[in-house]
DNA sequence: CTATAAATGTTATGTTATAACATATCAAGT
DNA sequence: ACTTGATATGTTATAACATAACATTTATAG
């Protein structure tokens, strides 16, 4: 089974809030430091609610005082991946919030053509094919990226 | 099930020689035209085995006598993933030659973080899931994406 | 209060990709 | 064959994405 998260609307302030709150926890949880360059790149990330590029994401960042050059946002951004945080979507070369930050999850990335918004569903079956296709092959997985595209369901009544 | 393709030893050779006539017929069936830099792209990626960038094919293109500019490279592999005969690697920005382009399939791609190569997993129940996940959620799909990083049997051993 | 590690910041450069336009080639109808 | 419209090839120029290497600052454990 799945769930979506992205297409509908949603209090988009306390969502915020609640997933920065989540952040906080885990970085504690594992004595890792939600550095403020760290969580603002996630804010931002969060406000926008789409996937964004590395570089967008270093204009806020500069404006905000932080560094202005690219490594500074690719750091950033890595760590924040790396810690699930946050999701590379490899087919946009873009980056977006998770919306569950709390579940150990594989996403399936939803991307929409036409008005470019993603959406995150969640699989929980596809771990259980992904460990089974291992014991077959002999390939030992560490990590999977699932995404489509198509046409979201608001843009698809039009 | 799935059916791994890529990981074990076969006859070079001849792979290359019927995927190649593969192409053709592909081509021919949907009144296309596998011109000689599009042939010559499909041979290049065949010959290799694993996933070149753009940039790498460019390289051997010119080689050819073909024209040298990014273009050239990009506009062959752009014609080749749509008539599925060669599959992009998001997560390497590279592509490789499809194992079977007869078939129509969504590949789950496995890279080994180790030696670099790039299998591709056949899965037919796949097609089944996203359907499904369709019909629930709304966002109708055109393309998917599923790749797997890890270590590869031959590398695993080690 | 140091010593060490971790994080931030900069410079410089490398890699991947596309827009825009010019030219050449093919395929269909006359 | 000859024109016409569509397809494909080629170039120039530039945009977008990403990292190596090194300097400086900040946190934290002893």
């Amino acid at each position: 089974m799945s769930s979506i998260i992205g297409f509908e609307k949603h209090d988009h302030g306390s969502c915020v809030y609640a997933a920065l709150q989540a952040a906080d926890q885990v970085c504690q949880d594992r004595s890792l430091r939600l550095t403020p360059v760290r969580r603002r790149t996630l804010e931002v990330l969060l406000e926008h609610h789409r996937a964004m590029g590395a570089y967008d994401v270093l204009e806020r960042l500069k404006e905000d005082g932080f560094g202005s050059k690219p490594p500074i946002a690719y750091r950033a951004l890595g760590f924040l991946v790396e810690q699930g945080l946050v999701h590379r979507v490899e087919k946009l070369n873009a980056y977006i919030a998770c919306t569950h930050p709390d579940q150990d999850h594989t996403p399936t990335m939803l991307i929409c053509s036409e008005c470019h918004k993603v959406a995150e569903a969640i699989e929980t079956t596809q771990e259980k094919r992904l460990t089974h296709m291992q014991q077959q092959s002999g390939f030992r997985v560490t990590s999977v990226a699932i995404e489509a595209d198509g046409i979201c369901p608001d843009c698809d009544g039009k």
